[in-house]
DNA sequence: TTAATATGCAACCATTTGGTTGCATGTCAA
DNA sequence: TTGACATGCAACCAAATGGTTGCATATTAA
């Protein structure tokens, strides 16, 4: 779980991310051509979404294509982000304490 | 945005949103004696996640206070996550595509 | 077979990050 | 008022990060 949000980190690397939700499968050198950058920082950014498991390849001849797999995401949504949701009206209740207590 | 996710890259800084998801409202030394750092560097990753807005202070006396924000969490789940998570089906949808095309 | 193409690997570099120590400032309480 | 306590600020340091260049390897196509 720490690999995923360290991989989140990154704008480069949630870009490609994004660059996949629109077209699934596309190849390194497809994936270079939105980025301004060097080919080989692309690939280190896409070897650490891998290893975070953000996402799949599959070699294909000469090729390598990279598909999105949204399930880190989702178990990150619903384990970490969905605890601090359910706080959200704790939290006004404890502004309304604190405020309280300024008098 | 990108602050909300930089911030929440650090394991010591959920660490810290936890904490006072646990027990809002804690002070400086009070969130340093669950961490294993110096009260410096924790105060170093309270002022990143103050900055990425996760979290509002407030002085009392020669106290300051930590309040715990859930706002720019909630912003992150519905406006980014919630994208790929609306995305799960089209991806099991691409990959039989894709075992569809190993024939 | 050979040239072009797609990717992999490694060394290197500047900047950022996460931590430290040391000292300064402000506030409470005896 | 003075000492203890809570925090702030700054310099410094090692390691991680994000990028580069150069070259190697593997596959396709003419």
């Amino acid at each position: 779980m720490d690999a995923v949000f360290r991989a989140l980190a990154d704008p480069t690397r949630r870009q490609l991310l994004d660059s996949l939700h629109a077209r699934n499968g596309q190849t390194l050198n497809a994936l270079c051509e939105e980025m301004a950058m060097t080919r080989q920082a692309v690939a280190k950014h896409l070897a650490i979404l891998e290893e975070a498991n953000l996402l799949t390849t599959l070699r294909r001849g000469r090729e390598k294509e990279h598909y999105l797999n949204p399930v880190p995401i989702n178990e990150i949504a619903e384990r970490w982000i969905g605890k601090f949701e359910r706080g959200r009206l704790t939290a006004l209740s404890d502004l309304k304490k604190r405020l309280e207590r300024e008098d």
